[in-house]
DNA sequence: TCTTTTCATGAAAACGTTTTCATAAGTGCA
DNA sequence: TGCACTTATGAAAACGTTTTCATGAAAAGA
């Protein structure tokens, strides 16, 4: 493994000191075209890059910033880690990606090994972390995380309506004329879920409808509580027109469920999901659900963190939640 | 923005030198109790973690992999990513994940700059770079690499075997009856859809019947492109019994177009995918597909890389490809 | 008891950069 | 021609670790 060339290599090449070298690779002070060449020359020779650790060190920038994720394989986060790739295009920067697999803990443990890493910033994306621990954090390095509403000097989070967002898939259904309306929700002691199950509820008040606890299904967020909820919901007999699932990836549970019971959608039930991940353009028939714009946030995140690490303002705006129609939908 | 204490920090407040705090953090040597206990101490108090670039300039090791996927935002990738996430765990390791596009240049690029960072080795997932350019790179770090097949000292390279499952996904429908099998390709300039498509003829060619070329239809992998040729296809008039979509994306656009023209799957037409997505297990009906041990190549080629790294041997076998039937095929 | 060996520890050099500081040469002005 | 300034460049220190080397004290061998 021939060991890279280094920058003392190039000087002595170009028979110029360190000091000109590492002037003309930073543009930081005018150096005669003389010299230039010859370094240029034998940069190209030698096929030297730069040392990022020891750059990193001596900087005390290491140009790479963490992401924590709570799930590395997820349609849900891709979205968003998309967003973040495209943010950081061309700024010199890199990511390191870590999951903290749902887990406070976990979380803690990961972002305290970014820190060792010397990240110049973090975004944290979801998680169960209290915001004080954020915040804690936040004080040796800038972060942005999304699902928070935060805003200090150096910790900034962007959180969507949820239960705006539920309100509106309900909206949608009491507007098709359905009245009894199941509700498959996601995990307990997650707070997006609480505020979406809060928007079913508002929306069923003002319709002047009270809300049946019978008709709500504890779910996980994943494919097979969708299925399980939806199972359930038939097994013990309820009558309902429509449901809506807490997110995507339940609604495929419970299409899934309702197919094999030959139960059409939307023909006989309607089915609204929540997140609209690329996937859901393809169900059959495609979802109806409520689009979070993630690739933007994750794009947003990026350039407010790159910014909260310039030491500059940041003040930034996501777009809206929306309902996006599909097929699953239907008058009753 | 505090600035983190230093090992030399440290070593001052617990009165000895900085040589005798390394030692302890590494047990790279002896040190009495009495000290080791006020340097723990010291640590605790202080907060200190060690510098990694530092760490890393001196060791030469970084404890940093690169990873190059073709796109961040993919099922296919994710479940290979989430088997190189469990590779990595406890072992000090960290990823930082870039994407070539799919662009032989972004990824010549990609692994550039992932060697400027020092990267202590390489996973290369798929990619349309040449192998001896993957070689070229090895010379510096080694590259385990999905897609390819390769064995020297720096370089290893898993491939599997799609013209083998390809064949055993016509096998299956073959034996249910089906005579006309349209065929959803994938990328003219891709080796796997090419191999796929070999499979296919193969199969076809075994059971004495011969490929209809008015039956293949160019994709690109893609949704969309499954839903294009799918339409294509029952535009043109052609008879078919059953369609075999080179991955599973393009096998739910052909689902999907299937839908629209109200042709039942599978009573009225069988389909087949290729990757056995997450989420395959879910689309009405489940797909019947070739399943790729995506998450065992993470974690083998993770495995693998950490023993080049060490400079140890490696003889790794992946599991092979299988056929998992679900409910999308049929008898005819 | 005296020498030899082992052992714990500290001092200092090193990893590959950047940056401060010093300096010699070049410029302008009288 | 001499003086004060710029200006380009090199020497050396610094970033925060690890590791080699040296050293004094303790343990072992005689």
């Amino acid at each position: 493994m021939a060991s890279p060339s280094t920058l003392l290599d190039v000087a002595r090449e170009a028979g110029v000191s360190p000091s000109t070298v590492s002037r003309i690779l930073n543009g930081t002070a005018k150096v005669s075209d003389e010299k230039r060449l010859a370094v240029m020359a034998a940069i190209a020779r030698t096929g030297f890059a730069p040392n990022q650790m020891a750059q990193g060190l001596k900087k005390g920038r290491s140009h790479t910033i963490g992401i924590v994720v709570q799930d590395i394989a997820s349609p849900f986060f891709d979205e968003t880690l998309r967003g973040v790739d495209d943010g950081l295009k061309d700024t010199g920067y890199a990511s390191v990606i870590v999951s903290g697999h749902w887990d406070a803990q976990e979380e803690a443990e990961r972002i305290r090994l970014l820190l060792a890493r010397k990240v110049d910033g973090i975004i944290l994306l979801s998680g169960r972390m209290a915001d004080e621990a954020v915040l804690q954090f936040a004080q040796q390095r800038p972060i942005v995380s999304t699902g928070r509403a935060l805003k200090t000097g150096h910790a900034l989070g962007f959180k969507l309506d949820n239960e705006y967002g539920a309100w509106l898939a309900m909206r949608h259904l009491l507007e098709l004329g359905h009245r009894r309306i199941a509700f498959v929700s996601g995990p307990e002691d997650n707070v997006d879920a609480a505020e979406r199950l809060q928007g079913y509820r508002r929306a069923l008040e003002e319709a002047g409808l009270k809300a049946d606890p019978r008709l709500i299904v504890q779910g996980n967020f994943h494919e097979n509580s969708g299925l399980l909820a939806a199972s359930h919901l038939l097994d013990s007999q309820q009558q309902f027109t429509a449901v809506f699932a807490a997110n995507d990836l339940s609604a495929y549970g419970v299409r899934l469920c309702l197919y094999r019971k030959g139960i059409r959608v939307p023909d006989d039930v309607s089915l609204v999901g929540f997140d609209d991940l690329p996937g859901s353009a393809y169900t059959t028939p495609p979802l109806t659900t409520i689009r979070q714009p993630l690739y933007e946030m994750g794009r947003i995140a990026t350039h407010s963190l790159l910014r909260l690490i310039n030491g500059e303002q940041v003040q930034a705006a996501i777009p809206p939640l929306e309902l996006v129609v599909r097929e699953t939908t239907r008058r009753r």
